[in-house]
DNA sequence: ACAAAAGTGTTGGTGCTACACCCATGA
DNA sequence: TCATGGGTGTAGCACCAACACTTTTGT
């Protein structure tokens, strides 16, 4: 095997973050996603996923945490790692190799982002051209979402610790853009929630439950330790 | 953003090869998976996922694809990637970020690969203790080709252009370690194939059609963008 | 004719979709 | 009592596992 290569290929880590924003005159939710503007070349002025140089002493996750934090002040309630991407021409500055992750925040966590000149939201369906080969990225990692949104306990993370069957509905019809019966999706998901015994008053129906997950997901991402299904490659029909 | 570090953390790739081999006595097909010995410190003498340093000038699966034919003279009709493992402490000797891949191989490929002193095959399910955490990740490489197998094409890497629907259950049931209903299995797989015309006859029984997938797979990795699922976490009952 | 594997038909169960219907509350 | 959403019941359909059965070859 060839010599180690210490002055190895200089490797970044980003994260596509999700949140959801409820649009004021539809009063329909749907994905909006920080992007941070670039400063400096190349792609200077563009909008790009927020990220940062991954440090020799902390694990990639931690490095994707702590970029977050440091440029949005974000801090999620899911991390995973979406793909690593390592096209030899993916920047034109040069070689990078990106290890990038995806995250969900609440939506009080939401705004208590920075945002300003150079950190700002759009919604996840209508991005500008961003810099580098984001928009991949991003697209991949909404299908990602939709997809495993499905078939595991992930809206959680966009919730509090209880809520009404309602509030997950309306997560997972913002999520996935369509309307899904309230009745098949309470048979759906009754298996995994377990009620509280609260209610909620004060709307001018009957009192809907409060529910809680049955068991907890992970906040933050640990490898493929817990397994899921997710993925790189559309299944076929 | 901090100044890029020229002084990057090192970057390997490795990967989990799968080959199919039939079981002399018993006559059913395993999976095994071909190891190097490591001739250097650190674990010096054990066995490990063959690999190697990622150039600059070439992408990761193209690295992947060196290393392989480089180390075990293999060429892969599939190749995936599987995850990027980053702990600060997966080497005793040093930072390692290591994106590792997965492949499949045709049993007559699989023959021609080199064996040797510093080369074994091994049985994916009964291996020895690894260098590294390499027992993890091809348990999870594991988890990801039986998880795969049940929704996409890729049984077909382990075959050649035309087989016979006995041919590709028999690689279901070796790689899924169960016996399934050849009428039932018909049915699952029949619309994704399409009969030659051809049939093998020399059997002391009805000569089976040779079929064709009606749609290749994909033989290299091409990132997220044909889109599957497979993923990093299990699946919620 | 018989053995063996290819290939087809059928039946019972399970889960999902669509939609009718009842329940509990505030105004 | 009425409007509104919470919550339950149910019929139809698709899919799937199990297994009986027919077909086509070699010996």
């Amino acid at each position: 095997m060839a010599a180690s290569p210490r002055d190895g290929i200089p490797l970044a880590v980003s994260t596509v973050i999700f949140a959801l924003r409820s649009d004021a005159e539809s009063g329909l939710g749907a994905l909006w996603i920080p992007l941070v503007r670039r400063i400096t070349e190349p792609f200077g002025g563009r909008w790009a996923l927020p990220g940062g140089w991954v440090r020799a002493e902390e694990g990639l996750a931690d490095a994707a945490s702590r970029n977050l934090l440091e440029t949005t002040a974000l801090e999620p309630t899911y991390l995973e790692q979406l793909y690593a991407f390592g096209n030899v021409d993916r920047s034109p500055s040069g070689r990078v190799v990106s290890i990038v992750y995806w995250a969900l925040v609440r939506a009080d966590q939401a705004e208590r982002a920075t945002e300003g000149e150079n950190v700002r939201w759009f919604p996840a369906d209508d991005l500008p051209e961003l810099a580098f080969d984001h928009n991949v990225i991003i697209d991949y990692a909404l299908w990602r979402l939709r997809t495993k949104l499905e078939y595991s306990r992930i809206a959680q993370a966009f919730l509090g610790e209880t809520f009404t069957l309602t509030d997950l509905r309306e997560v997972h019809e913002a999520v996935l853009r369509r309307p899904l019966d309230p009745a098949n999706f309470r048979r759906q998901v009754a298996s995994t929630l377990v009620p509280t015994g609260a209610v909620v008053s004060g709307g001018r129906h009957r009192p809907p439950k409060l529910y809680r997950y049955n068991q907890t997901i992970e906040v933050v991402d640990n490898g493929p330790i817990s397994r899921e299904k997710t993925g790189s490659n559309r299944a076929i029909s």
